[in-house]
DNA sequence: TGTTTACTACGAAATTATTCGTAGATAGAT
DNA sequence: ATCTATCTACGAATAATTTCGTAGTAAACA
């Protein structure tokens, strides 16, 4: 499944917070740009029967829940990424991140240590 | 300037061969999918028109060149990207990346180099 | 109880991206 | 000179995504 970017966003909100209202993601999207509250609503809808979002319906004010989990998504649109924009090198995207972006060196340090953990697995 | 798919695959064509004729991209493009001839030539005058391609139209037959660089592009992309798929967090981007994909002894060498840069430009 | 408020469902408009058909022009072959 | 193949331009159909208005209903409140 391949969520859209309008839906990545509300992805984002309910991975961060857990099961929500409409109303709750509404206003945590609000924050950042101007979106109207039924269009939240739709989208919510539209990611429930595509199975995005499972939900609690017992009671009028439904509540919404991410029913797949970040890794798998991220692992998915990486996939994809890789492919459209790097025509499959892996390699030469995390060289372009890594020239791209400030990392501190807690993070780099934790890529080194993932790295060489790699190494031992090919060896 | 944010390419679609379709100007994407386009791009890496002309980046991979050079100036070309709408023909020669479309045989490219054919290679791996069903895709009209006017669909290849309708979708290269738009890019053109956003500034994507420049063109020679000396002759009949136009040649075609990608007005703006690999590097750059895929700058770009990775920017949108690592906000909309991993809400600004490159390292996790890499991590994901990382762990996903079998990188060769070579490219995680190069990998590591670059890391060890970082590190004394952080000094 | 009657009114206001908050919510869902639904349809459809607006936007963006992709696709292709048709028309007209040019060049090359016979 | 005519015919055929190839090219561009253009308009428009199709598809995918995002947006919101309206209607109906249930809950909260005065």
């Amino acid at each position: 499944m391949k969520p859209t970017d309008a839906e990545l966003e509300i992805l984002h909100v309910l991975w961060a917070s857990g099961p929500s209202t409409v109303r709750q993601v509404h206003d945590q999207l609000s924050r950042n740009r101007e979106i109207g509250y039924t269009t939240a609503l739709k989208l919510m809808q539209i990611m429930y029967e595509k199975g995005l979002l499972s939900r609690d319906d017992s009671s009028k004010t439904h509540t919404y829940t991410a029913a797949v989990s970040e890794e798998d998504t991220q692992r998915g649109l990486v996939s994809r990424f890789v492919e459209t924009a790097f025509r499959g090198s892996a390699s030469r995207l995390v060289m372009q991140v890594l020239g791209q972006h400030k990392a501190s060196r807690e993070e780099l340090d934790e890529i080194k240590r993932l790295l060489n953990q790699l190494d031992h697995d090919n060896d």
